[in-house]
DNA sequence: CTAAGCGTAAACAACC
DNA sequence: CGGTTGTTTACGCTTA
């Protein structure tokens, strides 16, 4: 029965899973065909990937004709034997798929959502690639969780046909094999998928982290409902038919939004978002998805949310899931423009990673750019009010100016945001260059904490980038990165122009600043040495410096003691606390979006609560923190009408990830040669 | 609007 | 004398 359209060469005639393949690789046409070759060897990978969504498309057109012909041919054999099946059918435990009720759909986010991450800065370039692909995953899962669960359906309809008709044992038992032998295609197409993804990472499109589960793929054969997947099926199927773009003309944006079913959010998130499965509470950073609201729904679908149908154009009002479900059925069966729509949706994800491409790379492009610009004049170096630079996380406002690197305090216009290095690129930033400086936002002192700087160090070594330290915190790290928590004033200098490219110039300027700051606070004492002086800190002074309130965003994340480099056992506890105050990581939004550093965030926070608890019991005259979030929010947050085209994704990107060649510290600076020795 | 923190500029003194 | 180290004052800007 299934010779013509489960011909594979690899197994045998009757193994469905041979249909599987066979159509996998050869869904060019409905009807299965031998050449095995990949229809897209010759693609680029996101070509490739594109053309996958067509297979992917072929494939379940193909699947829901050999599901036709099956159930015909049940039918039709039903009726040859004509028997009733007396009991044991109106359940069969062999064939019943294990149903998990709330992981069933698998979600496949919407170009709106899409864009919102992309806008928000969520994720990294990185993360998004991961994204599309597990979208398309899921696509690809979905559709035979669909074709599956037609496949059951309609076993199940016939078996109660039988049932009715007194069919005879042995046809049951058929059925029964027949449904096993889904199952094993099931499995096979899952391992497909895994194949398809690990390739997929091979070829480095796919960036999962090692501990990282690359896709969560659930088990095909589980969590299945029958209405569920029935409208999925319908949803999906409806993709294979003719091509025609009729009612597609709402465009991509006007595609559903996929609502988040959280009955089983780990499940849920694990697909929304890859960062969940490192990270449980990345929902943290896209609460307002407006997915919440649907996500406490019992019958949660993608393609239902606030009473109405979200298929794309649709919007028809539904009272509750069962008349969304009726409508689903009735509307958006499988036709041509159901298909049209589906393909339309299709495109947009392909749209979309393409997109992201061309976004990777231009990033890559400005961070060689910058890198090696790093010796130019300082015209280059506009750091960024731009949330950019991962690192600056905290008030990259305070980066410098314009055109006037060394004049940090004059924030001034929004100038052409030039991302440096690793950053986070904003559509907002790029292309809407509105005033969002948020400059200062956490301006005082905010103590680095040696993570900061570790994290950052090699940006800013080779960045020409202000640090969004204040020159107390930097000195203050300064000394106690000293062995002996100590350095004369020169050292003091020579880290400064070590660390960071940026103080490679202008040197009257800064260190005249340090000076200042070495003199005016407190926190700062100096220690008669027997060849000269030393500066250290007081720690304790330098704490008091000022109370600042918890302004509260608990979800800031701090790398803290994840990075040593810098910190000693010393010095770590005094860290700690003044992390407190000032805790505002180089690591937030991006670090957020990145997977690796995602699951920092967590335990993080934690610390960081914890510190802060700590901080604020012993330290009774300050009560620091801040929000760095909130510091460094602004920016992403800021709605931008996205403009398809241009829409700059937001980039973020992992810190450390990239510099290019290491800052040569011996050389000579332009305003004064520094020599660095000492330390 | 005010206060405080910060950065920058600069005057000035002591010292090497 | 010139440069470095320190101190101090003033001013402008930003944020709370």
């Amino acid at each position: 029965m299934f010779q013509c359209v489960f011909s594979s060469s690899v197994l045998q005639p009757h193994s469905t899973s041979c249909l599987f393949k066979h159509l996998f690789y050869h869904s060019a046409t409905p009807a299965s065909q031998k050449q095995p070759e990949p229809i897209y060897s010759k693609k680029t990978e996101i070509q490739r990937q594109t053309v996958r969504a067509h297979s992917v498309k072929l494939f379940i057109f193909s699947a829901l004709q050999v599901a036709r012909q099956l159930l015909l041919q049940q039918q039709q054999q039903q009726q040859v034997s004509g028997l009733k099946s007396p009991k044991r059918n109106d359940k069969q435990p062999a064939l019943q798929v294990p149903v998990s009720v709330a992981m069933m759909t698998p979600q496949v986010i919407t170009p709106q959502q899409m864009q919102q991450i992309l806008q928000q800065q969520v994720l990294s370039p990185q993360q998004l690639q991961v994204l599309l692909q597990q979208q398309q995953a899921l696509m690809l899962q979905q559709q035979l969780q669909e074709f599956y669960k037609k496949q059951q359906e309609q076993l199940q309809l016939q078996l109660l046909q039988q049932q009715h008709a007194g069919k005879q044992p042995k046809e049951q038992q058929q059925v029964a094999t027949q449904q096993l032998a889904f199952q094993q295609q099931l499995l096979q197409m899952q391992q497909l998928q895994q194949q398809h993804l690990l390739s997929l990472q091979r070829q480095g499109l796919l960036t999962i982290q090692p501990g990282q589960p690359a896709l969560p793929l659930q088990p095909l054969a589980q969590g299945m409902i029958p209405t569920e997947l029935q409208q999925l099926w319908k949803e999906v199927t409806s993709a294979h038919s003719a091509e025609e773009t009729t009612g597609s003309n709402h465009s991509s944006l006007d595609l559903t939004t996929t609502c988040v079913s959280s009955s089983a959010p780990s499940k849920t998130s694990l697909i929304m978002n890859p960062h969940a499965s490192t990270n449980g509470q990345l929902s943290v950073h896209t609460p307002k998805r407006e997915s919440l609201s649907h996500e406490e729904h019992p019958h949660s679908h993608p393609l239902y949310g606030h009473g109405v149908c979200k298929w794309p154009g649709c919007e028809a009002v539904c009272e509750d899931f069962q008349s969304f479900l009726k409508h689903l059925n009735s509307e958006h069966a499988l036709d041509d423009r159901s298909t049209a729509q589906c393909r339309v949706q299709m495109q947009v994800v392909q749209q979309l990673e393409l997109q992201l491409a061309k976004d990777k790379e231009r990033l890559q492009a400005m961070m060689t750019h910058l890198h090696v610009k790093s010796t130019e004049p300082k015209a280059a170096p506009q750091p960024l009010n731009l949330v950019s630079s991962v690192t600056l996380s905290k008030s990259a406002s305070e980066a410098s100016p314009q055109s006037l690197p060394h004049t940090p305090t004059t924030p001034t216009a929004p100038i052409t945001p030039v991302t440096q290095g690793p950053s986070v690129i904003t559509t907002t930033s790029m292309h809407t260059v509105g005033p969002i400086r948020r400059r200062y936002s956490d301006k005082y002192n905010v103590p680095i904490s040696s993570a900061d700087i570790a994290q950052n160090q090699e940006f800013y070594k080779n960045a020409e980038v202000r640090p969004p330290f204040t020159y107390a915190s930097l000195i203050r790290q300064a000394i106690l990165e000293s062995p002996e928590k100590q350095l004369t004033l020169n050292e003091i200098y020579n880290w400064f122009t070590r660390m960071f490219a940026y103080f490679r110039r202008n040197a009257a300027t800064w260190k005249n600043a340090v000076r200042h700051n070495l003199s005016l606070h407190k926190c700062f004492v100096r220690v008669e040495n027997v060849k000269g002086a030393v500066w250290t800190v007081d720690e304790v002074e330098f704490q008091k410096r000022r109370p600042q309130k918890i302004s509260g965003n608990p979800s800031l994340i701090k790398n803290m003691q994840t990075s040593h480099a810098y910190c000693t056992p010393l010095n770590a506890a005094l860290q700690q606390a003044s992390m407190a105050e000032n805790s505002i990581p180089l690591y937030t939004t991006a670090s957020m979006g990145n997977p690796t550093l995602g699951n920092l965030a967590s335990a993080i926070r934690e610390e960081l609560n914890g510190a802060m608890e700590h901080t604020n019991s012993n330290e009774s005259d300050s009560s620091p923190g801040r929000s760095p979030l909130q510091a460094v929010h602004p920016v992403h947050v800021k709605e931008e009408p996205l403009d398809p085209e241009e829409a700059e994704g937001p980039l973020s990107l992992v810190t450390t990830a990239n510099h290019s060649p290491d800052f040569d510290h011996d050389r000579d600076y332009e305003d004064e040669p520094v020599n660095e020795d000492m330390e």
